[in-house]
DNA sequence: GACAGTGTTGAGTGATAACTCAATATAGAC
DNA sequence: GTCTATATTGAGTTATCACTCAACACTGTC
């Protein structure tokens, strides 16, 4: 399964501390840690579909783990942002913020960036199961930064009595999951990711969160 | 993280066809394709946690993929069941079943499963991520029986107007998508999977599920 | 065009992987 | 207790793994 030429362009622009042999490296890296996962692939198959020599890995990104780790860390912190996107605060920050508004725009921005970032998101994904390392990265991040982020606007909302008063945990949860799960039907499962769809999950959501 | 005793137990209930030593292969492999991955894991190390010939491994399961099919095939076979425990259907073939009942049913039943085999639950989701023929198999699986099961009692569901009329995919993949984010909490992420975590999931669930 | 610094090569290395097999231990039938 | 079939052993085999390194190519500077 080939990446299109938009795909390549796309993580070149996340790469560019690194030559043109280099970017090959990483994007036959990425087909193939995506395709087997990480501990099933050898630096052998990565070189020779990027075609390159093998040794050209090493001293770059110095071991295997390197390499994994030049291709996830990039992805690994946008995943939950400290901050949101200034588009989003602009559509956030009004007189009167719905659940509805809230919801949408924040479900729709994360499905836009794993979507785009399909690949590198199943790595991250099964790295996520396996090592103990990532799983503590992104365990870091989450509460480091997105908890923060979060739970302001969520007390707002649950202040004006338009959120359902539940642990941060559970309603954080919520939104992930049906997120994740759509994100998941779509990477693993061909399922489609078209509006129709998005939009019960996004509905179905709302409608979870609201009060009765 | 070893095994708890009643885990064991548990676990050896599964595979009766096997001898002691083949028993304690088995748990250790358990133990170790969890916590690192099926293809990090040595049989190597396998034989050495059973205290075992590895040898052993080979002339009982002829190799280390027949190992991994004889630990989760069961698994694999009861997560999408081609028809409900009779309890469950005792509690669903009411005169009138509610969505409430209908969901609260379903959704303890299957976390009740999915925690008391946790261990194995963990391989099965790396495997469904990294390896094609296993994602078969669970799409087969999910597609031959459990779809059968559903769509019959979500119909009737439709019909009484409890239960909001999108496509079977959607409402399943709400369904699945918050049991899911309770249990890859609980898996991976230390979260609880108290009483009331479960109710909230629960109640999301069914309001998101409920006609406007 | 000589030089310096970085990028790239690919044959080579030791370790370890999955797997084999002839020898040995064990358990049940009679 | 003997016999037979199955379970278990562990040293050995072959292939492949991650990784090294000395040699070579390339690029820009003066």
């Amino acid at each position: 399964m080939a990446n299109s030429t938009d795909d390549m362009l796309h993580q070149a622009q996340l790469f560019n501390d690194f030559t043109a042999k280099q970017k090959l490296i990483i994007i036959a890296a990425i087909d193939v840690f995506a395709e087997k996962g990480y501990a099933a692939t050898s630096t052998k198959e990565i070189a020779a579909r990027a075609g390159v020599a093998e040794g050209n890995i090493y001293s770059r990104f110095t071991n295997k783990r390197g390499l994994l780790n030049a291709i996830i860390t990039p992805v690994l912190d946008q995943m939950f942002p400290a901050e949101l996107d200034d588009f989003i605060k602009s559509r956030l920050n009004q007189d009167y913020m719905s659940l509805e508004t809230f919801l949408t725009v924040l479900i729709q921005d994360r499905i836009t960036f794993l979507q785009s970032n399909a690949q590198i998101i199943k790595i991250v994904l099964s790295e996520l199961l396996n090592d103990t390392q990532v799983r503590k990265r992104v365990i870091n991040n989450f509460t480091a930064q997105y908890w923060q982020t979060m739970t302001h606007d969520l007390t707002v909302l649950k202040q004006r009595g338009v959120l359902v008063d539940w642990p941060f945990e559970d309603i954080l949860r919520a939104i992930w999951s049906t997120t994740s799960g759509l994100i998941l039907g779509f990477l693993y499962f061909n399922q489609p990711l078209d509006a129709e769809t998005v939009n019960h999950s996004i509905s179905a959501t709302i409608k979870a969160l609201s009060p009765k």
